[in-house]
Parts: structure tokens; C-alpha cells; sequence
DNA sequence: ATGAAAGCGCTAACAC
DNA sequence: GTGTTAGCGCTTTCAT
């Protein structure tokens, strides 16, 4: 017996089911014209020498690949940082989840620098990988630009800063933080402040927009801010910063829960009690929400399902190109928690 | 002017700069052997025209692929909860942070199924990916075996519950748990307990044997524990059932930092406080050990660094097949913060 | 319904 | 040093 090292390939299984390669092909690819005792063989064959369909092969012979690019784009962190932070762990799992019925797998990209950027779209134009998944926060990323520019498939996260022709998810932010305006005025609060996140995210400066916006229909046109970079630490540090601003301060909204958590312990070491002395809203619901002391009522933010909306959305595009970018928007809601 | 809408490949290429593909390939590839001059006029060509190298062919033509399958196959766990876990994302870091310097790219799996393992070891057998880093924490998991019977590039990243030849990277978790041990008695501690992992997890149960002889060593033999699953529910209900138990227990070692919090919030609850009545120390050192009040006192377990070495054994493997299988064992440490 | 054969784009062995 | 050529494994007309 001539046994063979090489991994069984569709001619191999032609030779031992007695059929030609084409036959072989078109039952492993599903298709109906094939009569059921020759389909049977051929399932026999494959199964008996263990017979897998090269990717290499199938993707060259005109097949999509089944790969996306996940491209995360958060600022220039370091990994540690962008996988640390719960807002992408439930993007990840979100895209995971949708794609796995549909038997395609997400390949990870780190875009935290020109060149990572870059490599990302080269991985798509080489044809690894269908299309790709934009996740990115800054609004002066060039990503979306490049994947436009080369005629890509993609989905973009959130709303592109210089409006183009591409598709997007993203959250009603404005509608986000005036339910927690509403919040903080149905308390009574007078004295009220905001920690927002970095000027140069939308998403952030939406929120803020949105807050003040709403908490001038409630008649407080002034809302005193300090700006935080989405980390509890510097959650903490805008607070401090608050709290000798506006020593009579009695709530606060932050733009995520991360610096939400840091607002409540700054809070804590200056003797203040919460909700009572002071309400705290948070922004996501994500982990630290309810992790922290005590529990955030925070603005929930479906993350898992924009995240699988946007997988849907560029699979529709690669199955269908041509047709006009869509857009979807999530609406926000209200999580009553403890602070507020 | 005839333009092609079809992308340029090596052809097109070499007809342009006036060569043979051989060549461009030769220039592409970076082959010293090729004159200057020519070299230039296929770089220039190549830039003119935007030639990317088709993966497919070239994965076909016998090269690898650059992908590897990254399989993380927490129990029978959703998506959201594997991704919200900070033990994932950390690992996930620490692979993209060492793989993008060798222009490598993970792709996801989440093998939380019996199907879903098998398409991921298919993934490799079809060639889509070299090979595998296989983040799987329970004793009982098949994907390991599955590997190694089909002979695919494989490392884990706990040691594997039936011995097998594979590599894989762990924890000195009995270290670990030690120097908890000694932490908790050198503050004068004399009724410790302790909230230990799910039985089915061997680093779990490393943990608390090696928690059980360190203190048995100090002289307290009999540590009542309760289980968790790693939540921050179940370290509140272990927490809660222990207090019953133990009425006056003054100190608690949970398996990770995620149970700490949640006895924390347990003894706050109980009117305990922490660290002067009751010293809790965690394990990990995530993300949560520095959000919970007070701060955990804790044992770090260098993740990243763990899944820079994985990679680092997969990549190796890949490129010298055929070596006996590796294993890297880390050391954790102690970090001191608030809680102990 | 089935088979024969022509590529898909690239690499590498082999000639020159 | 450079060009020629034979595959890599598969899908897909095009005949039959």
C-alpha cells in the first residue's frame, strides 16, 4: 500500500471514489445536479482519506475567502490598552458572535500607527481577506479615507468625521446624554458638571453637545467641564479638578463608565457620598458599571449589536457590491443603578 | 489607452517594467540576486500600477499564509462573557502586540462548541492559518488532542489536563498561591479562607492546593473554601456562604481578582472592613483589582508576557517543524495595593 | 448528469 | 543575472 504523506487533495478523492474531479468538486460545493449514488461515493471518499478544500486554492479559483479584517483603531495605544478597554472586548465579541453563523472569522488588526494602518488595507487588497471592519474613534483617522480611496469593502464603527460614501453604525449620542440630563434634573440636581471625553472623538463631543444641550432646555446653560481621556485615572484627576471648580457641585455626568469609576473614588476621598451628596451618571454600561462602588446608573450603549449590525452591513456589501453605503443608528437607554 | 478594472497582478507587472514575472517575483520577494537598475524599474512599476502580491497565489504556490488561528475556548461560555473577561482580552493583547512584528495576524475563534472546535482545527487543515494558539482553560477540552492527532503546529496556553506532546506556557500557580498564603499570615492572620476556581479548571486547582499547603506549612491546615466560576457574582455568593460559615474569618484568598470583588463587596455588606477586619487578596492583577474599593491586594500573573512567549513557540514550530515540544512555565508576583 | 480542460497568480527549479 | 516553464488545488465553462 502506497500510502501518501501529502494532504489528500480533490483528486485524490476523484481517483478513489471513481468519478472525475469536477463531480468531486460539485458535491463538496453542495450542488443538486449530481445523482445521489455518485454523491455518495464521493461523500464516502472524502471522509474515508480525510479530504479538506484547500483555502488557498478555492480563494485563487474565485471564491471569497471568509476572513474579515477587524481593524481596532483606538488612538494610538498600545495593545494592552485597546484589549483592556471593555468598549472593544464587546465590539470583539459582538463581531464573533454575528460571523460564526455565517461560518466567516474575523483576523485581528492593531491600527496604531501610520503603518499599521496601512497594512490593514494592504491585507484586503491582497485579497486575505474580504473586506474589513472599521473601528476607530478619532476623527482625524485616515482609515476609512484609504479603504474609500481603493474601492474596499468596509464598515465603519461610527460616523466618519469627513463625511464619505461609506457605510456606518453608530449610537444616537446627543439622545444618550440628554436622558441622563433628564435624570439628574428629575433629582433635583442644580449644581451640575460633566466630565467629557478628548476633543478630537465625535462620539465624545456628541456627548457633550448633547448634555448641554439638554440641560439647557432644563434652564442650565452652564455646565462647567473637564475633559478625560476615557480612563478611570483620569476620571479621577477631571473630578479633582471639578470638585475645587465647583466645590458645591452635586452631580456629575461622564462620558464613559471608566472615568465614571474614577469620579466616584475621587469623590469618595473628598468625603462626598453618593447618590446622596452627589448623583454620578457613567456612559456604556459596560463591566466597571457594576463592578464599582457604589453601582453606576449609566447610559446603556448596545455595543453588541451595533457590532454585529456592522458585520452585517459589510457582508451584505461583499455579497452584493455596488450599492449605496447604509447607515444605522442605535438608540441609547437609561440604567438605574445606585448613583444616581 | 486600454486601462484594466481588474487588479494588476505579477504579469502585468513585469510587462510594464519590461521583465520577466520571474524576476518581479525575484525583486518582490527581495532576492539579492537581481541587477540594480532593473530592480529600480520593477520597484517603480510596481508603484505605478498600486501591485499588491495575491495571498492566495502565493500561499498556493507553497508559501505560508501569515495567519494564525487564535482559539479561545472558555467553557461553554457566550460570547460576551469571553470577550468581557479581562483574562481574554489581556491574552489577545499580548499575541496581536508580538505577531504584528512579524507581520502576522491572528484570527478569532471561539471554540465554545463541539462544532466550533472542529472548524477551527479544520481552519488550519484547510490551510487557512499555519497554525494555532489554543486558549483553552478546562481539563475536559478535546481541541488540544485534536491537534496533536492531526499533527498541526499547536500551543496552548495551560498545560494540557492529559499529558500530550505539545507546547504550551503556563503559571507557577502553587508559587502564586503561596505567596498569598505567606502574605495573609505574615499580617497575622489565623482564620483564612479561601474562594477557589471551578474544579474542572486545573490552574484553579493548582491555586488552592497549593494555598492549602502553604498554609498548612504555617501551621493552619484546615482552610474551609467555597467554589466560584470566576464571576464577580459567584466570588459575592462564595463570599456570603463563607461568612455563615466562618463567622469570624479574617482573611480570604479568591482565584481571581474578579471573585475578589465580589467578596468585597460581600464583606462591605457585612459590615466588615477591609483590610482591618477581613485581608482579601486576588489573582491576576486585571483590570478590576485596581477599580474595586479598596484596591486589591494581589497576584499578578504576567499575561501578556505569557502570550508573546506562546506565539513566540508557535512561530518557531512553524518554521522548524519536527522539534520536541517546549514549555515555559512564568512566575507570578505579589502586588501590594489596599486590601491586604 | 458527468468529464475535459482552461485558467486563477504566484514561486521555484531549471536553463541560458 | 534573467527568462522559461511547470505546477500548487480548485472552480467553472464547455462539450458530451
Amino acid at each position: 500500500m502506497k500510502s501518501i504523506a501529502r494532504t489528500p487533495t480533490l483528486e485524490d478523492v476523484a481517483k478513489v471514489a471513481g468519478v472525475s474531479r469536477a463531480t468531486v468538486s460539485r458535491v463538496v460545493n453542495g450542488q443538486a445536479s449530481v445523482d445521489a449514488a455518485l454523491k455518495r461515493k464521493v461523500l464516502a471518499a472524502v471522509d474515508k482519506i480525510g479530504y479538506r478544500p484547500n483555502s488557498a486554492a478555492r480563494v485563487l479559483a474565485g471564491r471569497r475567502t471568509g476572513e474579515l479584517a477587524l481593524v481596532l483603531s483606538g488612538s494610538d495605544g498600545s495593545a494592552e490598552e485597546v484589549f483592556g478597554d471593555p468598549f472593544f472586548g464587546r465590539i470583539t465579541g459582538g463581531v464573533v458572535k454575528h460571523l460564526r453563523t455565517k461560518g466567516i472569522h474575523p483576523t485581528l488588526f492593531l491600527a496604531d500607527s501610520e503603518a499599521a494602518r496601512r497594512e490593514a488595507v494592504d491585507h484586503v487588497r491582497r485579497g486575505a481577506a474580504d473586506g474589513a471592519l472599521l473601528v476607530s474613534t478619532h476623527a482625524d483617522d485616515i482609515l476609512p479615507g484609504l479603504f474609500v480611496e481603493a474601492g474596499l469593502p468596509a464598515v465603519l464603527f461610527a460616523r466618519p468625521a469627513l463625511h464619505a460614501p461609506i457605510s456606518y453604525v453608530d449610537l444616537a449620542h446627543e439622545v444618550g446624554a440628554s436622558l441622563a440630563a433628564d435624570r439628574l434634573v428629575s433629582r433635583g440636581c442644580r449644581r451640575v458638571v460633566t466630565i467629557a471625553g478628548p476633543t478630537d472623538v465625535p462620539a465624545a463631543q456628541d456627548r457633550l453637545t448633547g448634555f448641554r444641550q439638554a440641560m439647557a432646555r432644563h434652564g442650565q446653560p452652564h455646565i462647567p467641564v473637564a475633559h478625560g481621556n476615557f480612563t478611570q485615572d483620569s476620571g479621577e484627576t477631571a473630578m479633582l479638578d471639578l470638585l475645587t471648580k465647583v466645590p458645591d457641585l452635586d452631580a456629575v455626568f461622564a462620558a464613559n463608565d471608566l472615568m465614571a469609576a474614577g469620579a466616584l473614588r475621587a469623590l469618595r476621598d473628598a468625603g462626598r457620598t453618593v447618590p446622596d451628596d452627589v448623583a454620578v451618571i457613567g456612559f456604556d454600561d459596560s463591566a466597571p458599571a457594576s463592578t464599582s462602588v457604589p453601582r453606576l446608573t449609566t447610559i446603556a450603549q448596545p455595543l453588541e449589536k451595533m457590532a454585529a449590525e456592522m458585520s452585517r452591513l459589510l457582508v451584505a456589501q461583499i455579497e452584493a457590491p455596488g450599492q449605496s453605503p447604509q447607515c444605522t443608528i442605535f438608540d441609547p437607554h437609561l440604567v438605574e443603578r445606585a448613583s444616581a
